[in-house]
DNA sequence: GTGCGCATGTAACTCGTTACATGATTAG
DNA sequence: CTAATCATGTAACGAGTTACATGCGCAC
């Protein structure tokens, strides 16, 4: 007999899932987690983890033991249900994100700008993505077998994280790619966007 | 004699003033626009919308004649200082975006997915990005003079719609490739990631 | 013994969404 | 005349942030 829980997890509350599918962690590791790696692509306080991880508790995908001997610290695990509520969001299409880019907004209005300070933005803007980027290359590094070979294997939890970083450092080479030529258009240069340099960029991703 | 007045605009209300300082328009244009071309990038109901605007009035950012003669609609102008704001404001530095990325968050955990759902997954992200880059190309291609090159100066509106989708096109390029490397892995093929793949992917961005 | 990092909790506020509500104009 | 679109407004709710608050354990 089964029993069918309608069982309404927020986002953040997979996200948690996620890391104590891991290993078991309290709710401050949790939080130390949310800042990095995770930080990259989510981000939440500990004003929001605690409730969440009751939450969870309560619907039975999370168990928490008494809290550690002459310890305060109370490290949860993921229970078979909470894998089993993991793995199906999983596979649910992603819901649509709110775009929220203060960028692109500036960038959309970049017509009424001084260009002198135009230019400083996004010279600005290119060293931070720059900088990003690296922190991302090294990361990848410390993953890899072989220059783009990951060490683990699909089912390792390292993949997931390996994964992550391919669209991270290819968004910030993007993002880098634009700065410069975004920069030369205002220097009063003229050069082709990057996506328009060499035709096959991209083609050739599936069939080295 | 100048004077000085503390106006703290929310980002929401800088995105109404982008519009307006390319042509007056109603709150019911501005939710319009808040859709598509900015709603790429920023979005607002508007439930949101006509309270600001009625804050950016109070600041006196923007003016409102009477209604239309016989209609309800009321037409928005940005005026002088409201012009002043949103350049001061284009050129700070932007706040450092609160990630929000429910894919990434999903690929995280990839390794305890299905392949086959995983699978699926990623193919339908790959078919929504693919769409949304051939509406950016073509979007693009009403903006250019010549392949690669923008029919308008940098002082025109044109280049903010021209430059912001030249990011976006870039951006769904690198995600696509990322598309095609996860399902290449995914089916067991490992081959490298598209960032790997040439060596001087970018690097003669700015020197064609 | 004191200050820092670990560890947890809660209240107030803000921003944004959904839903509810109304009325005018226009196309069929 | 009636339905869709134009046009505006507000209330209730939810998710997330900042700030306030407490207490233990350990290194100096």
């Amino acid at each position: 007999m089964r029993r069918v829980t309608i069982v309404a997890v927020h986002t953040l509350g997979f996200a948690i899932l996620g890391l104590l599918a891991r290993q078991p962690l309290s709710g401050y590791d949790i939080a130390l987690k949310l800042r990095r790696p995770i930080g990259f692509y989510w981000t939440a306080r500990h004003s929001q983890i605690y409730p969440e991880l009751r939450r969870l508790s309560r619907e039975g995908l999370v168990t928490s033991g008494k809290p550690e001997a002459g310890r305060r610290r109370r490290a949860y695990t993921i229970t078979r249900s909470g894998r089993t509520e993991l793995r199906r969001w999983l596979s649910k299409p992603p819901a649509r994100p709110e775009p929220r880019d203060e960028v692109m907004l500036k960038t959309y209005s970049i017509w009424m700008a001084r260009p002198e300070s135009a230019l400083a933005f996004y010279r600005q803007l290119q060293g931070a993505h720059s900088l990003r980027l690296s922190e991302y290359k090294a990361m990848l590094e410390t993953l890899e077998l072989d220059t783009g070979k990951p060490r683990a294997g699909l089912d390792e939890p390292d993949f997931g994280n390996y994964a992550t970083l391919v669209l991270g450092i290819g968004y910030e080479q993007a993002y880098l790619d634009w700065c410069r030529w975004l920069i030369d258009q205002l220097k009063g240069r003229r050069s082709l966007p990057a996506s328009k340099r060499s035709s096959q960029r991209g083609k050739k991703a599936s069939k080295p």
